[in-house]
RNA sequence: CGCGGGGUGGAGCAGCCUGGUAGCUCGUCGGGCUCAUAACCCGAAGGUCGUAGGUUCAAAUCCUACCUCCGCAA
Protein backbone atom coordinates (compact mmCIF):
# COMPACT_ATOMS: atom_id res chain seq x y z
CA UNK A 1 0.00 0.00 0.00
CA UNK A 2 0.83 3.38 -0.21
CA UNK A 3 1.09 4.79 2.86
CA UNK A 4 2.86 7.75 5.03
CA UNK A 5 4.15 6.69 8.43
CA UNK A 6 3.94 9.71 11.27
CA UNK A 7 6.38 8.30 14.46
CA UNK A 8 9.09 9.87 16.32
CA UNK A 9 10.67 7.48 19.19
CA UNK A 10 11.91 4.36 19.38
CA UNK A 11 8.42 2.56 19.63
CA UNK A 12 7.77 3.66 17.01
CA UNK A 13 11.06 2.36 14.82
CA UNK A 14 9.88 -1.40 15.08
CA UNK A 15 6.34 -0.29 13.42
CA UNK A 16 8.34 1.70 10.29
CA UNK A 17 10.50 -1.14 10.16
CA UNK A 18 8.32 -3.72 9.85
CA UNK A 19 5.85 -1.48 6.79
CA UNK A 20 9.13 -1.44 4.87
CA UNK A 21 9.96 -4.97 5.37
CA UNK A 22 6.23 -5.93 3.93
CA UNK A 23 7.51 -4.30 1.14
CA UNK A 24 4.85 -1.13 1.67
CA UNK A 25 5.55 2.09 -0.24
CA UNK A 26 6.42 4.73 2.38
CA UNK A 27 5.74 8.03 0.38
CA UNK A 28 6.42 10.31 3.27
CA UNK A 29 7.90 10.23 6.83
CA UNK A 30 6.46 12.38 9.40
CA UNK A 31 8.30 12.90 12.53
CA UNK A 32 9.24 15.88 15.06
CA UNK A 33 12.02 18.00 14.58
CA UNK A 34 15.35 17.72 15.68
CA UNK A 35 15.33 19.13 19.10
CA UNK A 36 18.49 19.55 21.02
CA UNK A 37 19.60 16.45 23.50
CA UNK A 38 21.99 15.04 25.43
CA UNK A 39 24.74 16.34 26.55
CA UNK A 40 26.41 19.32 24.68
CA UNK A 41 22.23 19.86 23.44
CA UNK A 42 22.72 19.14 20.02
CA UNK A 43 19.86 18.68 17.81
CA UNK A 44 19.61 15.16 17.57
CA UNK A 45 17.07 13.28 14.61
CA UNK A 46 14.44 11.28 16.03
CA UNK A 47 14.87 7.46 15.92
CA UNK A 48 12.25 7.53 13.19
CA UNK A 49 14.36 9.82 10.95
CA UNK A 50 17.26 8.21 11.14
CA UNK A 51 15.61 5.08 10.00
CA UNK A 52 13.65 6.78 7.01
CA UNK A 53 17.07 8.57 6.21
CA UNK A 54 18.45 5.07 6.07
CA UNK A 55 16.08 3.71 3.52
CA UNK A 56 15.94 6.80 1.29
CA UNK A 57 12.71 7.81 2.59
CA UNK A 58 11.42 11.54 2.24
CA UNK A 59 11.14 13.37 5.95
CA UNK A 60 8.98 15.53 7.37
CA UNK A 61 9.38 18.06 10.12
CA UNK A 62 6.63 20.50 10.87
CA UNK A 63 6.53 22.13 13.80
CA UNK A 64 2.67 21.77 13.73
CA UNK A 65 0.07 19.96 11.35
CA UNK A 66 -2.62 22.98 11.62
CA UNK A 67 -0.97 25.17 8.26
CA UNK A 68 -2.22 24.64 5.19
CA UNK A 69 1.67 24.33 3.65
CA UNK A 70 2.04 21.02 6.28
CA UNK A 71 -1.23 20.01 5.32
CA UNK A 72 -0.21 20.53 1.15
CA UNK A 73 2.55 18.44 2.00
CA UNK A 74 0.58 15.57 3.22
CA UNK A 75 -2.00 15.51 0.38
CA UNK A 76 1.02 15.72 -2.32
CA UNK A 77 2.03 12.09 -0.84
CA UNK A 78 -0.91 10.88 -1.90
CA UNK A 79 -1.43 8.25 0.09
CA UNK A 80 -4.12 5.83 0.76
CA UNK A 81 -3.79 5.82 4.56
CA UNK A 82 -1.67 6.63 7.39
CA UNK A 83 -0.30 4.72 9.52
CA UNK A 84 0.23 7.16 13.03
CA UNK A 85 2.59 5.74 16.00
CA UNK A 86 3.61 8.10 19.12
CA UNK A 87 3.95 10.79 16.87
CA UNK A 88 3.39 13.69 19.58
CA UNK A 89 1.63 15.84 17.29
CA UNK A 90 -2.05 16.37 17.27
CA UNK A 91 -3.30 15.50 14.02
CA UNK A 92 -6.21 18.19 12.95
CA UNK A 93 -9.26 17.37 11.43
CA UNK A 94 -8.21 18.14 7.96
CA UNK A 95 -5.25 15.89 8.07
CA UNK A 96 -7.21 13.36 9.38
CA UNK A 97 -9.53 13.43 6.12
CA UNK A 98 -6.23 13.22 3.47
CA UNK A 99 -5.78 9.59 3.53
CA UNK A 100 -8.20 7.72 1.23
CA UNK A 101 -8.83 5.26 4.38
CA UNK A 102 -7.95 7.44 7.16
CA UNK A 103 -5.25 7.11 9.82
CA UNK A 104 -4.51 4.71 12.09
CA UNK A 105 -3.09 4.51 15.21
CA UNK A 106 -0.64 2.18 17.08
CA UNK A 107 -1.07 2.61 20.77
CA UNK A 108 0.57 0.82 23.42
CA UNK A 109 -2.53 -0.04 25.67
CA UNK A 110 -5.77 -1.77 25.74
CA UNK A 111 -7.76 0.81 24.70
CA UNK A 112 -10.41 2.24 26.23
CA UNK A 113 -7.57 2.24 29.16
CA UNK A 114 -4.84 4.42 29.28
CA UNK A 115 -5.85 6.65 26.35
CA UNK A 116 -2.73 9.13 26.18
CA UNK A 117 1.15 10.00 26.36
CA UNK A 118 2.15 7.28 29.00
CA UNK A 119 0.29 4.10 28.39
CA UNK A 120 3.12 1.39 29.50
CA UNK A 121 4.86 4.13 32.48
CA UNK A 122 0.70 4.18 33.40
CA UNK A 123 -0.17 0.45 33.13
CA UNK A 124 3.39 -0.39 34.99
CA UNK A 125 2.68 1.93 37.46
CA UNK A 126 -1.02 0.62 38.72
CA UNK A 127 0.21 -2.68 38.80
CA UNK A 128 -1.57 -3.95 35.48
CA UNK A 129 -1.48 -7.52 35.08
CA UNK A 130 -1.85 -7.19 31.40
CA UNK A 131 -1.57 -4.69 28.55
CA UNK A 132 -0.98 -4.88 24.96
CA UNK A 133 -1.36 -2.95 21.68
CA UNK A 134 -4.79 -1.32 20.29
CA UNK A 135 -4.87 -0.14 16.33
CA UNK A 136 -8.02 2.32 16.28
CA UNK A 137 -8.99 4.11 13.00
CA UNK A 138 -8.46 7.89 14.07
CA UNK A 139 -10.70 10.37 15.53
CA UNK A 140 -10.59 13.76 16.52
CA UNK A 141 -10.57 13.07 20.00
CA UNK A 142 -7.82 11.45 22.42
CA UNK A 143 -7.26 7.94 21.32
CA UNK A 144 -10.86 7.94 21.09
CA UNK A 145 -11.39 6.30 17.56
CA UNK A 146 -12.57 2.56 17.18
CA UNK A 147 -10.95 -0.42 17.00
CA UNK A 148 -9.40 -2.13 14.42
CA UNK A 149 -6.87 -4.84 15.76
CA UNK A 150 -5.94 -5.44 19.40
CA UNK A 151 -3.79 -8.43 21.22
CA UNK A 152 -3.11 -7.97 24.78
CA UNK A 153 0.51 -9.51 26.84
CA UNK A 154 0.47 -10.23 30.14
CA UNK A 155 2.87 -7.75 32.63
CA UNK A 156 4.90 -10.14 34.47
CA UNK A 157 6.17 -9.17 38.16
CA UNK A 158 9.64 -8.72 37.10
CA UNK A 159 9.06 -6.68 33.89
CA UNK A 160 9.65 -3.15 33.57
CA UNK A 161 8.75 -0.75 31.16
CA UNK A 162 11.92 -1.16 29.23
CA UNK A 163 10.48 -4.74 28.72
CA UNK A 164 7.48 -4.14 28.50
CA UNK A 165 7.83 -1.25 25.84
CA UNK A 166 9.90 -3.16 23.48
CA UNK A 167 7.94 -6.31 23.41
CA UNK A 168 4.68 -3.48 22.70
CA UNK A 169 6.71 -2.29 19.96
CA UNK A 170 7.28 -5.39 18.11
CA UNK A 171 3.57 -6.15 18.93
CA UNK A 172 3.10 -3.05 16.97
CA UNK A 173 4.86 -3.88 14.35
CA UNK A 174 3.38 -6.74 13.54
CA UNK A 175 -0.27 -6.11 14.16
CA UNK A 176 0.18 -3.31 11.63
CA UNK A 177 1.29 -4.98 8.87
CA UNK A 178 -1.57 -7.50 9.19
CA UNK A 179 -4.14 -4.50 9.42
CA UNK A 180 -2.48 -3.31 6.21
CA UNK A 181 -3.10 -6.93 4.50
CA UNK A 182 -6.84 -7.06 5.84
CA UNK A 183 -7.41 -3.39 4.86
CA UNK A 184 -6.33 -4.18 0.83
CA UNK A 185 -8.55 -6.81 1.10
CA UNK A 186 -11.49 -4.95 2.45
CA UNK A 187 -12.07 -6.79 5.49
CA UNK A 188 -10.99 -4.34 8.29
CA UNK A 189 -13.50 -3.97 10.72
CA UNK A 190 -13.45 -1.17 13.26
CA UNK A 191 -15.65 -1.08 16.51
CA UNK A 192 -16.45 1.66 18.13
CA UNK A 193 -14.81 1.52 22.37
CA UNK A 194 -16.58 0.64 24.91
CA UNK A 195 -17.46 3.96 27.39
CA UNK A 196 -16.82 1.83 30.57
CA UNK A 197 -12.80 1.69 31.66
CA UNK A 198 -11.46 4.55 30.49
CA UNK A 199 -8.39 6.30 31.92
CA UNK A 200 -5.73 8.62 30.81
CA UNK A 201 -2.14 7.92 31.10
CA UNK A 202 -0.96 11.58 31.61
CA UNK A 203 2.50 12.43 30.37
CA UNK A 204 5.29 10.86 33.08
CA UNK A 205 6.66 13.84 34.95
CA UNK A 206 10.40 14.42 36.30
CA UNK A 207 8.70 14.95 39.84
CA UNK A 208 7.61 11.40 39.91
CA UNK A 209 10.27 9.95 39.82
CA UNK A 210 11.26 10.93 43.52
CA UNK A 211 10.29 8.13 46.02
CA UNK A 212 8.30 9.07 48.73
CA UNK A 213 9.28 6.61 51.54
CA UNK A 214 5.95 6.72 53.20
CA UNK A 215 4.47 4.84 50.72
CA UNK A 216 4.02 1.32 50.69
CA UNK A 217 6.95 -0.73 49.46
CA UNK A 218 4.65 -2.19 46.81
CA UNK A 219 3.78 0.88 45.52
CA UNK A 220 7.59 1.96 45.59
CA UNK A 221 8.53 -1.52 44.09
CA UNK A 222 6.19 -0.86 40.75
CA UNK A 223 8.05 2.39 40.79
CA UNK A 224 11.04 1.53 40.23
CA UNK A 225 9.66 -0.99 37.77
CA UNK A 226 7.51 1.23 36.03
CA UNK A 227 10.24 4.28 35.88
CA UNK A 228 13.22 1.98 34.10
CA UNK A 229 14.15 2.74 31.77
CA UNK A 230 12.78 6.37 32.09
CA UNK A 231 13.07 8.74 34.61
CA UNK A 232 13.86 6.41 36.81
CA UNK A 233 13.00 6.32 40.14
CA UNK A 234 14.85 8.10 42.99
CA UNK A 235 15.68 9.82 46.09
CA UNK A 236 18.07 12.06 48.15
CA UNK A 237 21.20 10.66 50.13
CA UNK A 238 23.78 12.54 51.65
CA UNK A 239 22.95 15.84 49.24
CA UNK A 240 22.60 14.06 46.46
CA UNK A 241 20.83 12.55 44.31
CA UNK A 242 21.06 8.06 44.10
CA UNK A 243 18.73 6.70 41.38
CA UNK A 244 17.24 3.56 42.33
CA UNK A 245 17.45 0.41 38.69
CA UNK A 246 16.53 -1.95 41.07
CA UNK A 247 14.38 -3.48 43.87
CA UNK A 248 12.75 -6.42 45.58
CA UNK A 249 9.87 -6.55 48.24
CA UNK A 250 11.48 -7.35 51.80
CA UNK A 251 9.87 -8.55 54.68
CA UNK A 252 6.76 -7.35 56.31
CA UNK A 253 8.55 -5.61 59.08
CA UNK A 254 7.58 -1.90 59.09
CA UNK A 255 9.67 0.67 60.91
CA UNK A 256 11.21 3.92 59.86
CA UNK A 257 10.15 4.97 56.29
CA UNK A 258 13.25 5.90 54.54
CA UNK A 259 15.85 4.37 57.07
CA UNK A 260 18.33 1.65 56.25
CA UNK A 261 17.17 -1.05 58.22
CA UNK A 262 19.62 -4.04 57.05
CA UNK A 263 22.63 -4.01 54.88
CA UNK A 264 23.09 -7.27 53.18
CA UNK A 265 26.20 -8.54 51.31
CA UNK A 266 23.55 -7.97 47.64
CA UNK A 267 21.04 -5.50 49.49
CA UNK A 268 20.42 -2.79 51.13
CA UNK A 269 17.06 -2.96 53.24
CA UNK A 270 14.90 0.08 53.74
CA UNK A 271 12.09 0.64 55.47
CA UNK A 272 8.89 2.27 53.78
CA UNK A 273 5.47 3.04 55.03
CA UNK A 274 4.42 -0.37 54.90
CA UNK A 275 6.89 -3.19 54.32
CA UNK A 276 10.76 -3.29 53.13
CA UNK A 277 12.08 -2.72 49.68
CA UNK A 278 15.19 -4.51 48.79
CA UNK A 279 17.67 -1.97 46.74
CA UNK A 280 19.33 -4.12 44.46
CA UNK A 281 20.86 -2.21 41.53
CA UNK A 282 21.55 1.52 42.03
CA UNK A 283 23.61 4.53 41.13
CA UNK A 284 24.75 7.66 42.44
CA UNK A 285 25.07 11.30 40.61
CA UNK A 286 28.00 10.74 38.18
CA UNK A 287 28.66 7.29 38.68
CA UNK A 288 27.35 4.04 36.82
CA UNK A 289 24.79 1.90 37.54
CA UNK A 290 26.27 -0.78 40.27
CA UNK A 291 24.75 -3.93 41.47
CA UNK A 292 24.07 -2.89 45.41
CA UNK A 293 27.17 -5.11 46.34
CA UNK A 294 30.14 -2.61 43.75
CA UNK A 295 27.74 0.36 45.57
CA UNK A 296 28.14 -0.90 49.43
CA UNK A 297 31.72 -1.82 48.54
CA UNK A 298 32.55 1.86 47.66
CA UNK A 299 30.91 3.88 50.83
CA UNK A 300 30.26 2.55 54.68
CA UNK A 301 26.96 3.11 55.74
CA UNK A 302 25.37 2.94 59.13
CA UNK A 303 22.40 1.58 59.90
CA UNK A 304 19.72 4.02 60.00
CA UNK A 305 20.97 6.38 57.59
CA UNK A 306 18.57 7.89 56.08
CA UNK A 307 17.20 7.99 52.35
CA UNK A 308 15.43 11.27 51.28
CA UNK A 309 14.81 14.72 52.22
C1' C B 1 30.23 27.42 23.40
C1' G B 2 23.67 24.92 28.09
C1' C B 3 25.19 23.41 33.72
C1' G B 4 27.88 19.87 36.56
C1' G B 5 30.54 15.17 38.56
C1' G B 6 34.14 11.29 37.46
C1' G B 7 38.47 8.36 35.00
C1' U B 8 43.71 5.56 40.95
C1' G B 9 46.13 -2.79 40.93
C1' G B 10 40.41 -7.46 38.31
C1' A B 11 35.53 -4.56 40.81
C1' G B 12 33.78 -0.37 43.84
C1' C B 13 35.94 3.78 46.40
C1' A B 14 39.63 7.16 49.50
C1' G B 15 43.89 10.24 48.79
C1' C B 16 44.06 15.79 45.32
C1' C B 17 42.21 21.88 48.47
C1' U B 18 47.40 22.24 52.43
C1' G B 19 52.93 18.56 46.02
C1' G B 20 57.50 14.51 48.80
C1' U B 21 57.76 6.31 50.25
C1' A B 22 49.71 4.98 46.77
C1' G B 23 45.38 3.42 51.07
C1' C B 24 40.30 0.99 52.09
C1' U B 25 36.35 -2.72 51.04
C1' C B 26 35.92 -6.90 47.78
C1' G B 27 37.97 -10.32 44.33
C1' U B 28 42.31 -13.55 42.88
C1' C B 29 46.44 -16.91 44.51
C1' G B 30 48.92 -19.64 48.69
C1' G B 31 48.55 -21.32 53.71
C1' G B 32 45.73 -22.06 58.38
C1' C B 33 41.20 -23.03 61.27
C1' U B 34 36.63 -25.99 60.70
C1' C B 35 32.33 -31.76 60.03
C1' A B 36 31.75 -27.84 56.54
C1' U B 37 31.24 -22.90 54.23
C1' A B 38 29.92 -17.60 50.35
C1' A B 39 32.38 -17.50 57.50
C1' C B 40 37.06 -16.51 60.25
C1' C B 41 42.75 -16.01 60.68
C1' C B 42 47.74 -15.37 58.27
C1' G B 43 50.47 -14.23 53.91
C1' A B 44 51.25 -12.99 48.56
C1' A B 45 50.74 -11.26 43.66
C1' G B 46 48.84 -7.22 40.99
C1' G B 47 48.99 0.02 39.80
C1' U B 48 54.07 4.25 34.17
C1' C B 49 47.34 7.09 39.43
C1' G B 50 42.74 8.25 31.32
C1' U B 51 46.36 10.56 27.34
C1' A B 52 49.91 14.44 25.93
C1' G B 53 52.45 18.58 27.42
C1' G B 54 53.82 22.42 31.29
C1' U B 55 55.40 24.35 36.40
C1' U B 56 58.79 22.20 40.26
C1' C B 57 64.55 19.54 43.36
C1' A B 58 60.00 16.49 43.48
C1' A B 59 53.26 15.80 40.49
C1' A B 60 47.88 10.93 41.63
C1' U B 61 48.09 15.84 43.90
C1' C B 62 49.08 22.52 40.69
C1' C B 63 48.34 24.51 35.19
C1' U B 64 46.86 23.62 29.81
C1' A B 65 44.83 20.68 25.91
C1' C B 66 42.62 16.28 24.40
C1' C B 67 40.07 11.42 24.91
C1' U B 68 36.30 8.96 27.57
C1' C B 69 32.20 7.65 31.25
C1' C B 70 28.14 9.71 33.95
C1' G B 71 24.24 13.22 36.35
C1' C B 72 21.09 17.70 35.31
C1' A B 73 18.53 19.91 31.52
C1' A B 74 15.73 18.84 26.91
Amino acid sequence: MRLVFAGTPEFAVAALAALIAAKHAIALVLTQPDRPAGRGMRATPSPVKRLAQQHGIEVFQPITLKTPEAQAKIAAANAEVMVVAAYGLILPQAVLDIPRLGCINIHGSLLPRWRGAAPIHRALLAGDRETGITLMQMEAGLDSGPTLLRESITIAAKDTTATVHDHLATLGGKLIVGAMEQLQQGNLAATPQPNEGITYAAKISKAEAQIHWSLSAAEIERKVRAFNPFPVAQTRWRGETLRIWKAELGDKENRNPGSIVAIEKDRLIVACGEGTLALTELQRAGGKRLSAREFLQGVSIPLGERFGD
